[in-house]
DNA sequence: CGTTGTCTTGACGATTGTCAATGGTTGTGG
DNA sequence: CCACAACCATTGACAATCGTCAAGACAACG
């Protein structure tokens, strides 16, 4: 089942560089110089846009890439024993994905477009190489994944609270976190995801989640339509998911 | 606060080896060869053991060692707002702890000794010092960390499921899978930790976890008596756990 | 403009948290 | 070795929360 994203339509590179990619500044190469950034640019594949549903890559697969969001939002799962899924975790523009099969050599998840979005692909192999020649990439490769270590413990964080409104809140505190480390707002923002793809990430029924929601807007916490939030009093919803965040992923 | 181990009494190093530890084929230095390994077991700190409640660093310390586990269990927390403590993960002998603070060079939770439990430190600054001259020690770290990943999204699986019994079902299998990867029985397991610490670690009550495994023992999937618990039927108790494992630390 | 998927709400039953009580375990100091 | 004090594990009763089922509104998309 070679099920990447390749199987429908070939994408071929964009004409993209990272030097003028908006995400520049919380990306991969934020640290390391003009010079290197050219060669950098080069091993990096610039894909075109993908359709929701796609496939990056699926669990299972052999390690071959990292993988950074440019636009849209994706989605990491796995398929439980029961043959439901089970998501683990969302990525926003600037943040990254893949890192976990690092260790393992093959993908333990699968990645899959939610909202269309664009992505960039980084083979490791070469960024192996070229790593063992720029220490200072190295040593930001190490950055990001302690951070994406951290990420994880603020997740776990996020679902070790034990009522449905502390996960909510924490999860849109979250979101809101994310959003506003790229530059957009704390406040208002939308939704990369659907309902239930929340409620299944954070252990709970659909329901429940709209439910909640509701309940913070009767609280005029936020308002919500759809998958628009606007958020009224961030304070409060801090408060409410209780755990001590900040927590997501800063610029690299 | 100065308040690590150290306060109470300076544990002085222990006269302990790298190349004679038990650990050896698990640990950090697993896959770099005799001489390097006398070169790392120079600044590695072999602590005594340490008590029940000692804190080996707090959140917001600064970034100065990662630990590895060498006997006993240590718990890392975090306090909430409302503060109350929150659990962030549990350390087996083999496992590493404190890779979370590599990124914003500060530690983002505290490090508790549950069982008394001894402790070896490896100070960052010499590491990276060492890692740029060894690239096999260098490409281990990363390994390390992109386990550590792998690891937290399994604990993120445990906790995106829904039902105490999937939870609890799923901690009793990472513990099995986590002792049975370091040489210990897979069905037969002393847990390192009291009831209230899974409850806050899984997002239940203690009394709910207490229950759930009075009920695993009344359908004949295991006998537990206190901490020491002893699987019958694993491989019902991974169906229970519904979740894609195994899933925990292998060998580094 | 219909189709499909998503969001929202209500009703009800199952699960889980809270409170309270009891017995067991561990560790400490005499 | 014993006695005491903490701490821990377990169980029951009851209330609150959450999941399930069902139905309808809304939105996105071809």
């Amino acid at each position: 089942m070679s099920a990447q994203i390749q199987d429908s339509k070939t994408p071929s590179q964009l004409n993209i560089d990272c030097k003028n990619c908006a995400l520049e500044k919380m990306c991969f190469p934020a640290k390391i110089d003009a010079e290197e950034l050219v060669e950098f640019n080069q091993l990096v594949i610039h894909h075109k846009p993908a359709k929701r549903g796609q496939y990056w890559y699926r669990a299972e697969q052999q390690f071959r890439s990292i993988f950074v969001v440019r636009s849209g939002c994706v989605k990491t799962l796995v398929i439980t024993r029961a043959g439901n899924q089970q998501i683990r975790g969302f990525y926003l523009p600037g943040e990254m994905f893949g890192l976990d099969a690092l260790g393992t050599g093959r993908y333990t998840t699968s990645a899959q477009v939610l909202q269309s979005s664009s992505v960039c692909e980084i083979p490791f192999s070469k960024l192996d190489e070229i790593c063992s020649l720029l220490p200072s990439l190295q040593r930001q490769l190490l950055h990001i994944m302690s951070k994406e270590i951290h990420n994880e413990q603020c997740l776990i964080a996020m679902l070790g609270n034990t009522t449905a409104e502390e996960r909510v809140a924490a999860f849109l505190c979250s979101m809101s976190q994310r959003f506003s480390l790229r530059g957009f707002s704390a406040n208002e923002f939308i939704l990369g995801m659907p309902r239930i793809d929340i409620g299944n990430y954070l252990g709970l029924a659909v329901e429940t989640v709209c439910r909640v929601i509701t309940r913070f807007q009767k609280k005029r916490l936020l308002t919500a339509q759809g998958k628009h939030i606007k958020i009224l009093k961030l304070e409060q919803l801090y408060e409410t998911a209780s755990v001590t965040l900040p927590c997501t992923s800063a610029p690299h």
